[in-house]
Parts: structure tokens; C-alpha cells; sequence
DNA sequence: AATAGTCGGATTTTTAGG
DNA sequence: CCTAAAAATCCGACTATT
């Protein structure tokens, strides 16, 4: 019952799996010549130490190049950009940055579309919409009408009319507890939730009250695995103050699935994703593949990424078999494979040739910096359990987007069950400045992992590191309080492993031993409002 | 009524490194 | 030849969706 929102009656011709370019991307990106989105996305991380071009020697310049770099820039915009605006002022450079990477011509019309739509300040999701209905193809002027067009006719009184003007009405004041009624409205703009996507049309405003201590400082973000047994999302909201999940699928933001329910407490007009948007299908997220790819696999996104990848042997049981016939094997055996394919998620890497992702794969997927989780005595069987429990940062940054006007200045971060630091990694690329950032992770190697992450993209701020929740008490949360001056986000997703369909061995629900430490987010994020509660009296 | 898909766990076998 | 680590191989249920 708990997903009645995805009822939506007629959500069929929205449906994602009707997006009609599979045809069109083949003709069109066989017929461009080598020209790699993903490359160009990649290429910078890879030798950001080696300062030999002549020009830039500083280590300002340097250090400024590698925090851009960090943030998903590649590293010729990033010069590209401090050339113009020399190297003092990063605001100008990052302004810089978001023209030049929504003026670049994308390989894709779909991409390009997109982020032309959303420079000019429509909603990220209606530009979705739109294209989906026109077509890839339409021009822009077409979708910008559609968009007016189904503005108008939803009668949305929402700030959107001027598409130009991003920063317009603030939805709530954050600083000041708004209306003494206690009685607190968020506007969720319509398109939220429902089918594991946000963009279907079916649904209405709906507007949320919120208890007065949620609309309140902090901002807290909570999220799990959409498909969780029944009763697991109830209970989850009934503990954080009756919220309702936003249920979003993070193949609106990248190549693969990812179902996943998100609670929190944030405003959602204006959101804006991370740019460049990534590769929204497997042909586009892995070129190289597309010789190899048969017509009868007409998949365009990959399933969830999970924390284990096909051993090799099945790959090769494959190969084999198709081996057997020529081009076009039977149609039972396609149906055989296929299963197969989908079951481990695998790509065509060779001539019937098949393979799981690769580690730096999944970190291009999820929106990490390419080698994110490499190095430091990880193993490789750690970074696909890391990886796989990982957040998928476009998707968090989509939602956090609405943060980046309010903490000017930096902001203070607790986050819980931490894991590879997508949260972190989220905050980073938006361009917003980590003041303190309190980190609780329990696996060593994703300590090790963060760390390293927070000293190579030069943070300023403090990261503190912490071992088990369960020993964060409230004196420590008071003292951390305290000192910082109150925490501005909570954020976190607790264990899924007894929630999740994948477990076939102690698929316990919430009260299983590590998804019950959901619990503990919520003992947390309690105090904190308490703590911070009294310090505002 | 049938199908598809899922932030996984326990155990055994193989490999890597002395 | 030994040990530790990594890879391979077992293992269904539950539910939204069609």
C-alpha cells in the first residue's frame, strides 16, 4: 500500500522504457566519428599531477585546477575558464565553468537539449518530459513551448514563468521558523515521485505539512532501497515525522537503474542537476561497445548496480554458446542469454564476447571521479560492495541542489553510514564550500576512501572521522554542536542488507541486525534537533 | 497469471605470495 | 608446502508491473 503513488493511472506513454531513441542514437553516433562523451569526461582526472604544460606553474594555479577537476569539470574547460577570469575569483571561474560546459556542443541531442533547457532555467524534469514527448529531435523553441504550454495548463502557480530567473521567490525562509502557527507547507512542484521516476505526468501538487521542528534547521536527507517489504517505507515514515518517501530511480541521471526512496525535510523548487548531465544510456555511456552490441539486446539501461559482478566463468559460458551459431542465433537462445545479460548486468565487450562493469565503471555510473575507490590497499572485490551500496551522486546533488544559495558561506555536514562519501562528493560538485563535515563510516576502507578524497580535491574545511554510530552519543553531538556553531545537513542511508531483494539468506525487514540501525539515524537526527532546539532558545 | 528485477550471505575452490 | 586473500559457486523470496 505504501506505494500507492505509483498508480498513477495513466502512466503508460510516459513510461521510460518508451524512449524511443535506441533506433535513432545507433544510426546517429555510428555515423559520428570518434567522438567520446565519456572520454572527455574521464581524460581529467588522469594526470592532473603533471604540470608540465608551460603556462601554469603556481600552485594556486594548480590547486584551483584540481578542485574544479574535482567537481566533474574536465580539465581543458577548467583552464579554459581561469584563463578568463584569472585566478582569484572562484565564484567567476565557476559561473565560467557552467556556461562553457552548457554551451559545449554535445554529442547528443538529447544532451544537448537538455542542458540548453535547463540553462535557460526550466525545471530539470519538465526539460526531461518534454524532450521525451517531442522528441529528440524537436527544437528548442518547440520544447520551450510545451513546457509553457503544460505549465499552463496544470495551472502551476509556481515561479517558472519566467524561465530566465532561477533565483527568484525562496520557497521558505530557512533561518527564521516562518509561520507561528507551527503549520508548515512544503510545494513539492508536481512532478515528484511516482513509478520510480519524478517526471510522470500523472501526478498532482502536492503539497506536504511538515511538523514545525522539521521545517526547522537541520536539514536532514535519509534514503533506502525503494523495494523494500511491505510496511518498511511506513514505519520509516511514521519515525521521520510522517514525510512521505520521494521515490526516484537514478536512470533519469544516469545509464543505470537505481530504485531508491528518499525522506528529508529540504525545498525542492529550483533544483538543478549537476552539470554536464552524464550519458543517460549504455550506447552513450560506453561507446565502444556499440560494435560488438547485437539488435536483439535492445536494452538501454543497465540494471541496478550491486555489490557483486558476474565471475568470469558465466561470461565464458556465453561466448561459447553463442558461438555455436552464427549471427543470428535462435530466438529461445536469445531469450536464454538475455535473461542471463540481465541477471549480472553485463555489456558486450567483444565479438559474443560478454562482461560485468569494471570498478571505474561503476564510479562513472554513480557520478565519482574516476579511481575514487582505486589504490590505498583496496581491493577490487571492496570496491564493487563499496560501490554498490554507494549513492548515486547526480541523483543526491538533484535533490541537495537547493542547498547551494543557502550556506554561502559552507556548511556544516553530519553524515551517517557514509560509506565512499557520496553525500560529500555531492556537496563538493555543487560547488559548495564543507566548513566541518562529521563522517560516520564503520568500514575502514571507506574511511581510508574519503580521506583520500578530502585531501586530494584540497578541502578547507575539518573532516572528522568516526567509527560506529551506535557509539555517537549526545554529548559528543552537543560538543560537535557546540564548536561548529550546529550542524546545517544530516544526511545518510542506512543498511539495506535486510531490506533488500537480493538477500536471499536474512531478508529480515527493518528490525534485521544492520537495517535496524535505521534507528540509529533517527536517534540522531533527534538529538541533534534538540540539541539545536535548545541552543536557538 | 506470468514476468522481471533486487545497495546479499555462506561456503567452497582457486590463486597469490612467501 | 603453507597461509591468506580473492574468486567461484551455491543459495529463493517478495512485489511492482504487465
Amino acid at each position: 500500500m505504501q506505494f500507492h503513488n505509483y498508480v498513477g493511472s495513466e502512466g503508460d506513454d510516459s513510461s521510460p522504457s518508451d524512449y524511443d531513441w535506441n533506433t535513432d542514437d545507433e544510426l546517429e553516433v555510428f555515423g559520428i566519428p570518434p567522438s567520446d562523451p565519456t572520454i572527455s569526461s574521464q581524460e581529467s582526472c588522469e594526470d592532473s599531477v603533471g604540470e608540465s604544460s608551460a603556462s601554469c606553474s603556481s600552485a594556486k594555479h594548480s590547486k584551483l585546477i584540481h578542485l574544479f577537476v574535482g567537481m566533474g569539470f574536465s580539465r581543458e574547460t577548467v583552464i579554459k575558464a581561469i584563463d578568463e577570469n584569472g585566478r582569484d575569483n572562484e565564484e567567476d571561474i565557476m559561473e565560467a565553468l557552467l556556461t562553457l560546459t552548457a554551451e559545449k556542443p554535445l554529442t547528443v541531442e538529447k544532451d544537448e537539449a537538455l542542458s540548453v533547457l535547463v540553462n535557460m532555467g526550466y525545471p530539470f524534469e519538465e526539460a526531461l518530459t518534454a524532450i521525451d514527448k517531442c522528441g529528440p529531435k524537436a527544437h528548442i523553441s518547440e520544447l520551450a513551448d510545451f513546457i509553457s504550454a503544460s505549465q499552463l495548463e496544470k495551472g502551476l502557480h509556481s515561479p517558472q514563468e519566467s524561465p530566465n530567473n532561477k533565483h527568484d521567490a525562496s520557497d521558505y525562509t530557512h533561518e527564521k521558523p516562518c509561520q507561528p502557527s507551527g503549520e508548515y507547507y512544503l510545494h513539492t512542484s508536481k512532478k515528484v515521485k511516482l513509478g520510480l521516476g519524478i517526471f510522470n505526468e500523472a501526478s498532482q501538487v502536492i503539497s506536504r505539512k511538515f511538523p514545525r521542528e522539521v521545517a526547522n534547521k537541520p536539514y536532514f536527507y535519509f534514503e533506502n532501497v525503494a523495494l523494500a517489504p511491505k510496511g518498511v517505507w511506513k514505519t520509516i515514515s511514521r519515525f521521520l515525522y510522517e514525510i512521505e518517501p520521494e521515490y526516484v530511480d537514478s536512470k533519469y541521471f544516469c545509464a543505470a537503474t537505481r530504485k531508491r526512496g528518499y525522506i528529508h525535510n529540504l525545498p525542492t523548487h529550483n533544483r538543478s542537476p549537476l552539470l554536464p548531465i552524464p550519458p543517460l544510456t549504455i550506447q552513450e555511456a560506453f561507446p565502444t561497445t556499440k560494435k560488438w552490441w547485437p539488435s536483439w539486446d535492445r536494452r538501454t539501461k543497465l540494471n541496478c548496480l550491486l555489490t557483486r559482478v558476474a565471475p568470469g566463468p558465466v561470461t565464458e559460458r556465453i561466448r561459447k554458446l553463442l558461438e555455436k551459431f552464427g549471427d543470428e542465433p535462435p530466438l529461445h537462445v536469445q531469450e536464454n542469454v538475455l535473461v542471463e545479460i540481465r541477471k549480472w548486468n553485463l555489456v558486450w565487450v567483444g565479438k559474443n564476447k560478454l562482461a560485468p562493469l569494471e570498478p571505474d565503471e561503476y564510479e562513472m555510473l554513480l557520478g565519482f571521479p574516476r579511481d575514487h575507490t582505486r589504490g590505498g590497499g583496496v581491493t577490487r572485490t571492496e570496491r564493487y560492495k563499496s560501490l554498490g551500496n554507494a549513492f548515486q551522486v547526480n541523483t543526491v546533488a538533484y535533490h541537495l541542489s537547493v542547498l547551494k544559495g543557502r550556506f554561502p558561506n559552507g556548511i556544516n555536514v553530519l553524515s551517517l553510514f557514509s560509506g565512499i562519501g557520496g553525500a560529500e562528493v555531492a556537496l563538493h560538485r555543487l560547488g559548495m564550500m564543507l566548513k566541518n563535515v562529521v563522517s560516520v563510516e564503520i568500514a575502514e576502507v571507506n574511511r581510508n576512501i574519503i580521506r583520500s578524497w578530502w585531501e586530494q580535491t584540497n578541502q578547507r574545511g575539518n573532516l572528522i572521522e568516526v567509527e560506529d554510530v551506535q557509539k555517537v552519543s549526545s554529548n559528543e553531538l552537543s560538543q560537535w554542536i557546540t564548536k561548529f556553531g550546529g550542524f546545517d545537513l544530516i544526511i545518510g542511508g542506512s543498511p539495506c542488507n535486510n531490506i533488500s531483494g537480493s538477500n536471499r539468506v536474512s531478508r529480515h525487514g527493518l528490525e534485521g541486525e544492520q537495517s535496524s540501525l535505521f534507528y540509529e539515524y533517527f536517534r540522531i537526527v533527534e538529538a541533534v534537533m534538540e540539541i539545536q532546539r535548545d541552543e536557538l532558545l
